[in-house]
DNA sequence: AAACGGTATGTTAGTAATCACTAACTGATC
DNA sequence: GATCAGTTAGTGATTACTAACATACCGTTT
């Protein structure tokens, strides 16, 4: 997690808003350079390469996987987690929605073999953070066990994932949080 | 619905190929006449642009859409049209494998208008059938009518779409049919 | 049966535009 | 005077696509 310069900041997320406007092929060292008002040689005074960009922009994923894991550490495991993973989700993308680009993006990275299979690795780590969760609270009986924790883990993750790609899709045309939490309320309704 | 040459078809499925291999990014006229063993200007014989090559593929899934349709409006209305699209599914892809590659895939035609607002438009259309049937089953009492339609939608169609881009980004490493069936058999215990 | 003409499908050689990236230079700051 | 952060001008590679030409096939005419 190394720390990022104010201008390697700046490029990330002018990276993200084009990403977001044009998915992963809009993203080019052309358009970053228009984007921060500098010419193209500008952006290698901060990044040795775009493939270092695109690094760069996994880590952010990475250290919301650290974060998650270290939260639910913090505390005592309860399902109350996912609710929390839920809310987190939707403050975390109504502020930064450009974010919401990235974080759900398999497809982007396909091209490359040290990005896709970067990304494959973090995604398995949530899925693998989740299922924790649902397999305590299944032994403190705070949800029902007639259920395998593995398909349990799919369905919220299934459901989040869909609810930020419609938000996406839909031009951020409704209140995330709010759609995330109604979500919640159901699957958790279903769960009890 | 047109019909398509047999070159045509083969142009489609080469192209679903490089997709799968490499994403979109990898879909290129040089890479798909090299698949194809011939010359990059063969390719305009059949398809007068990239552009209508994309178009068609976007064309697959919304005859799908279409087939869906038809399939519900013969019989009548149950929850079993649900697991027959699970059990529809699992057998497409694991028969194309290509095809999984593009039938979620928001992601990978964001780069131009025409082809962005057409999957929109078909990834609203599906949203729709499948809240249709999950509406007259509650109707029915064929399942629990205390969770939003709108929500059982959500649940149903964001497990599927997780469970074939796991089987996707595990490069088909387990029996999709039988996964899928797994989950819809959960997702059904719990609308029970 | 042979010759003719059109259509379908391929070729080679090339286009302008764009890609990520580099060399060499400039100016400001400490 | 060294370092940082920018510039202009250019690299070769690749992009989608086109012009012009070649050939195989097919039904019709002689």
């Amino acid at each position: 997690m190394k720390a990022l310069t104010a201008r390697q900041q700046e490029i990330i997320q002018s990276s993200l808003k084009l990403i977001t406007e044009g998915g992963i092929q809009h993203l080019t060292i052309k358009a970053l350079s228009a984007s921060l008002g500098v010419s193209e040689p500008a952006i290698y005074r901060h990044f040795s390469s775009k493939q270092e960009i695109l690094l760069t922009l996994l880590q952010i994923l990475e250290d919301d996987n650290l974060r998650f894991r270290q939260t639910i550490a913090s505390e005592k495991p309860s399902i109350r987690h996912i609710a929390g993973m839920f809310s987190r989700q939707g403050q975390l993308f109504m502020h930064n929605r450009e974010l919401s680009s990235i974080i759900f993006s398999e497809e982007i990275f396909q091209n490359n073999r040290e990005l896709s299979q970067k990304v494959l690795q973090i995604s398995t780590e949530r899925h693998e953070i989740v299922r924790s969760i649902i397999i305590s609270a299944q032994q403190q009986r705070e949800i029902r066990t007639d259920i395998d924790s593995r398909q349990i883990t799919l369905m919220i993750i299934g459901s989040l994932r869909l609810v930020v790609l419609t938000w996406r899709l839909s031009d951020f045309g409704f209140d995330l949080a709010e759609e995330l939490s109604a979500s919640w309320e159901a699957l958790f309704k279903m769960l009890s």
